[in-house]
DNA sequence: CTGAAAGCGCTAACAG
DNA sequence: CTGTTAGCGCTTTCAG
């Protein structure tokens, strides 16, 4: 042992590796770890997996399916453990169906896929949704914009639907119009310059994500239009730095960290039963009301009349 | 090879890497993924690491060395054919030697250790530590604070140094006061709550990096100090973010996409050729101004009477 | 050019 | 309990 050390002796893992089919690696599929987003959940993976003594191999998927599946088999050629994605929508039928068939445990970030056996930590989207639309209903908005991903992604479908529903359901009649865009700082603010050159009778925008928002505030102050007092804008996520933004962004919080860590708690569960049953956990959502959602009154009628002049 | 594709045949990487003795893996050691620099970074590694086809091993060091030394030792028994550390300083002269002499090509992102084989990319510290006390002696700042790292983690210290340097060659006289803490948000916040309820003479803080900064504004927020009228801040890195938090941050930009692109590049380089000469690459900085640096003037003094009013 | 065989460095099973 | 050996699935070399 003592020579072994001083001969800086390392024993080989493929060698290890080869006989016990265990790698010690466990794979994570993201769409960018760039977001604040991901970066959580990324870091609640890693600890969580640090402290198993797995090592985590990170790969950014843009969405891109065919990047994520190339990831995929590269990891399942290096014997990963398991694997953990934040979406497998992007994906084709046969593509999942690939994916389920190979043997690896996955956890998904997102809901489950049906006749898939996929696990998955999920929040709950519903309420997060209703959270943020109850918010703006109770400041009294009655036209609102929900900011989603692109129509090929419907990753964030519960969530728009749990704000639609609760505003058809709580609204009285209050109004919910759904524009599809990238997820993204750049998205949201072209979706952003979009609407606010022509809001109509839209006092609040709500976001899938707070990146999102952060798009939607910069295109608010390019274009002079003040936040709350022009338009509210709740956001979603709970980024840190949500909270610190001018004005601070009133949003969802959901718990990144226990996201990523609760993802390896399932593979661990997996490796160690021989059962190969999907595990579920859900996760809860909170509003953390701050200062970027007002009652619309008369200030957005000005705000209107503003923007409504031709320059 | 159809009915391989049909067997669902996945050729077995141990297998190989046991006789090829390559692993097409690299990995990846920062301090924490969350920090949007060191986000990006990793971004730049992977995006480079998959076009070379190499999957990258992220670990989170949180500057601490028994964590970064298992890390380490884990990534060279898994055989990576490369290690990309965004510093080495927090380790002891002996790990610093046993790391350098373990045959795996290293790329430090920070500046080169003496007599160690690192490969290094690092920006212009020096010229980047001018760049922002050359902003706030523009602005006719005459007695500044700039917040660094521990002492134990001198890896900016050649930021630090250049602030300090510029301050006394082109300063005539004016005042700069070091003062030591975390590199993050709630480090930022504390120097910060510690210095803004006595300032003194203090009109502006330099932070080393954007994170810091943002856990200044948030104590100056809470304390009902303006921003940049009470005090101006400069940040360094030029994250995401930074443009658009209030009021946007004036802060020295780096390449940090870049940084971590051309990490691999030196790798994969180190990789082809048979020489094992370390290679340095320095890369640019830039000021970007915008809106948290202006005149301290009657405001401030006005903001010092304030706060030396005891509550 | 095609096919067989040695061997990479471990672990696990088995013999002594 | 200690010591020996087969074999994991590839690549590479060497023989045919």
């Amino acid at each position: 042992m003592e020579v072994a050390a001083q001969l800086n002796y390392k024993p080989n893992r493929f060698a290890r590796g080869l006989v016990t089919g265990r790698s010690n690696m466990i794979g994570l599929i993201v769409s960018d770890v760039r977001n604040p987003y991901f970066a959580e959940v990324a870091r609640g993976v890693e600890d969580a997996a640090y402290a198993a003594g797995f090592d985590v191999v990170l790969c950014n998927s843009d969405l891109d399916s065919a990047k994520q599946m190339r990831y995929f088999n590269s990891l399942t050629e290096k014997r990963v453990e398991g694997i953990i994605m934040n979406s497998a929508t992007g994906l084709t039928r046969a593509e999942q169906a690939y994916i389920a068939g190979s043997g690896v445990p996955i956890v998904l970030l997102s809901h489950p896929v049906r006749g898939m056996v996929f696990s998955t930590v999920t929040i709950d989207n519903r309420r997060g949704g209703a959270l943020a639309a109850g918010c703006l209903l109770a400041a009294g908005h009655r036209h609102m914009v929900y900011f989603t991903g692109p129509k090929q992604h419907p990753g964030f479908s519960t969530r728009v639907d749990g704000f639609v529903k609760a505003v058809r359901s709580f609204g009285r009649g209050a109004q919910v119009t759904v524009t599809h865009g990238a997820q993204s700082l750049e998205g949201g603010y072209e979706m952003a310059m979009e609407l606010l050159r022509h809001p109509g009778k839209i006092t609040a925008i709500a976001t899938a994500n707070d990146t999102t928002a952060f798009g939607v505030m910069k295109a608010a102050a390019q274009l002079g239009v003040k936040v709350p007092e022009d338009i509210s804008i709740v956001g979603f996520d709970d980024v840190e730095i949500a909270a610190l933004v001018h004005p601070p962004l009133t949003t969802v919080r959901q718990p990144k960290y226990e996201i990523g860590s609760s993802a390896v708690d399932i593979l661990l569960h997996l490796f160690s039963g021989k059962v190969r049953a999907p595990k579920h956990r859900v996760l809860g959502v909170e509003l953390m009301e701050r200062l970027s959602v007002q009652a619309p009154s008369s200030t957005s009628a000005a705000f209107r009349r503003k923007t409504a002049t031709p320059k």
